[in-house]
DNA sequence: CAAGTATGCAACCAATCGGTTGCATATGTC
DNA sequence: GACATATGCAACCGATTGGTTGCATACTTG
């Protein structure tokens, strides 16, 4: 099955491994604490996000530190950026609206196309 | 059932309505006749995304236009937000590995811990 | 080597998903 | 009013999801 960062990041308890391990790499049962799920389930969480390339593993003894791979996390801000494009023209717009209404009267105000 | 922005944007067949509808509202059948799906498929991914108020509608005569609401995408930026901070850190921390390096011999050279 | 610990994998299960078809409803046009 | 068009809703269906429990494997330690 094939998998994208855009399932990784759809379940909830998978955003919250995702922030946990953020900052420092984890094992899967100092992870599985934080959850009131089993082992298994986090187990299956990070099968999926490494499956993904969210995030990677190395070994270590009989442990298995995940950690996140930050540059999965720029695909998505990269498919984000046609949009950014779209919200920044449209602030761009609005300003320059209430700058024309400055200089009307209240009466003439008009809705924005939005 | 609740839904959030991130299961919204989990099906392709949603991303690419989004993409669709961006630059301008559309009605149902409109969009419906770039997908290879039935019409009603389509009006259950745009119900979806009318939940999670990734779209808004607005009815025309017995048409009813579909357009994006630029502004839940922000939420999903939002939420980048923290990894960005992240991977900016990162690579300048790289930057300054990379400026270390140039001052010293080849053979002295560290893989970088990533 | 034996015991304990860390982890993954398989089998199972109820719920949800994404699709289908058929039908109801509302608006526009003749 | 009759008919076509635009849309949503309900019922159904197979596949996938997220969870469970039980077991196998591998490393560590005594």
């Amino acid at each position: 099955m094939k998998r994208d960062v855009f399932q990784a990041i759809a379940d909830p308890t998978r955003r919250a491994i995702i922030a946990l391990i953020a900052m420092q790499a984890m094992t899967p049962n100092a992870i599985a604490e934080h959850f009131d799920t089993s082992r298994q389930a986090v187990s299956k969480h990070l099968r999926i996000l490494a499956e993904c390339e969210v995030i990677s593993q190395e070994q270590r003894g009989r442990e298995i530190y995940y950690q996140l791979e930050v540059d999965k996390m720029r695909e998505i801000d990269e498919w984000l950026e046609q949009y950014r494009r779209i919200w920044e023209t449209r602030y761009e717009q609005l300003d320059e609206v209430l700058e024309v209404m400055k200089m009307r009267k209240p009466a003439e105000m008009q809705k924005p196309a939005r």
